[in-house]
Formats: C-alpha cells, structure tokens, sequence
DNA sequence: CTTGATCTACGACTAACTTCGTAGACAATT
DNA sequence: AATTGTCTACGAAGTTAGTCGTAGATCAAG
C-alpha cells in the first residue's frame, strides 16, 4: 500500500474536511466542538473519522503534543472538483450546462456574482477564440 | 404512514432512474439489461432495487401484465434540484457561485452554451429589476 | 502519591445499501 | 400432464458508514 491516494470522501468526512479548510489546523476537540454547533456529536466519534480519514490520507497529523493536531491532506478546490465531476456524471448525466442552469436558476445571486460570472464567460470565450497557444 | 414522500435516492436507485427517464416505462428485465451494460448486475438484484423504490414512492408500476412496469414516479428535474440543493450545501458551502465556476471551468463549454447562459444571466438581471410579481 | 481530567487506540454495535439465492406462481411447449 | 423458462416475492448475507464504550497513557493538581 502507498500513501499519496486522494480518495472520496464520504458526508461526515467532508464535513470535517470542511472545517479544517475553514480553521486551519486542529485538534481533536476542535472539530468536535465545531461539529456540534450543527449535529451532537461524542467525542470519540469525531476521533475516530479523524483516525480513518489519517489512514486514508485524507488528512495528515502532528503527533508532537499529547492531543494530535490534524490537517487536511486534500485542498478543498481539488476535493471539489473530484466531487463535482463525480456529481456532474451520476446527476447530470455529465451536461454541466444543465447543472449551471438549475443552480444559476434557482438560487438567488447577486448583481456582484452574476458579473463575476460575466468576467469568466468572457475569458471562456477568449479563450476559445485563440485557440492552442 | 403516508404514501408520496419522495426521499433521497441512493447512488444504485438513481442509476435506474436515470433509465427509466431516458427509456420510460421499462420491465425489470429491459432495466437489468440496461444496467448491465455498464456494470454486471443480477435480475433478482435489478428487481429488489425496484421493488424497494416502488416502497418509497421513487417509482410506480403496472401490474396488469405478469412483468410488472415500473416508470419513475418523480421526474429528472425535481430530483437533480433536490440534489443540487444538496450537493451545494455540502460540498460547496452553500456557495452557487463557486460551483458555477468551477463547472464551467472545468468542463469544455461550446460557444452555443457560453450563450445559453449569457441570456440566462441577462433573464436574472431583468427578473431582479423588477422585483415582485 | 493519589485523584481527576483529557487524550489515543481499539473493538463492537447498529443501520443502511447492495447483492443474490431460493421458492412459488404462471405460462408456453413438448 | 410433465418440462422448461420467466416472473415476483422474500429472506439472508456481505459491505460500508457512523456511532460509541471502554481501557490505558499522560499530565496537572491537590
């Protein structure tokens, strides 16, 4: 077996994922205190996800000080891309227009992101027009 | 207990419901046959998975003639919303921008498309004008 | 040094999802 | 009427995710 595999992560891992992404590095406590703010949570479930998402490399961990600190292995952009690709396949059928579609569609966005979003298909469509380098 | 709950499928039952959207109204054995064209998949396996959804509501059926038909019982749009929703959540912290982006990113999009969307943006921004009603 | 708090490690239990084997009903064919 | 094939129903086994209890180590006081 080799380390270095990114692999799915599943609800409550993502979760967690979540949180170190959006904290920086924790300890075990840490994330279950966060974890709790949303769903009750024992103290032992939250080290036990951490301890299989170390062996899946989902995360790493420094074990200098009694209480473990752990980080993610695994940006959140490439996890949600890995994620989104999957998503875009088994929902979608893999039409990402479709999916912009209903996500553009049905949840309210402000002139400031639909201008974001105008920036990009702009730079898509250039792009597109000088073709490979 | 009440009947027209229409639940979160799992990953298998959305499989054959995306068979059933494509194809329509389908026996257990056109369904099995689908599926196996992408992965080896047993009858009686197909037909429990049938049978479970037409439990929860997923999916309906004729029983008039000795092979049953099932057809779907929500439709493509409504779920790929429900799930979108949730997918947004989960994995994009709620973020439809971000999502957009990476979508449209990611994913090679045909000047056609590009423009789909433009009129799209330009729907939302003349529907937020004018606010209510 | 004992008590109590906090930590890791680990095993076990539950629930959900998926898979499949087997049995019985029903029909078509020999 | 026996054989063969296809169907539904159902039960049971295998898998994975998530939960938590308990034991043992470590530390910080009292």
């Amino acid at each position: 077996m080799e380390n270095t595999a990114p692999l799915k992560p599943t609800e409550t891992e993502l979760e967690i994922l979540q949180i170190l992404w959006q904290h920086g590095p924790s300890t075990v406590r840490f994330v279950n205190e966060e974890q709790n703010k949303v769903k009750e949570t024992g103290y032992t479930t939250t080290l036990k996800l951490l301890q299989i998402m170390f062996e899946k490399n989902l995360v790493s961990r420094d074990e200098e000080s009694r209480s473990h600190v752990y980080r993610a292995a695994v940006t959140e952009d490439e996890t949600q891309q890995r994620l989104l690709d999957r998503f875009l396949d088994t929902t979608f059928r893999g039409s990402a227009m479709k999916l912009v579609m209903q996500a553009l569609g049905n949840h309210r966005t402000t002139p400031d992101e639909l201008n974001q979003i105008r920036h990009l298909l702009k730079k898509l469509e250039d792009d597109s027009s000088n073709a490979d380098s």
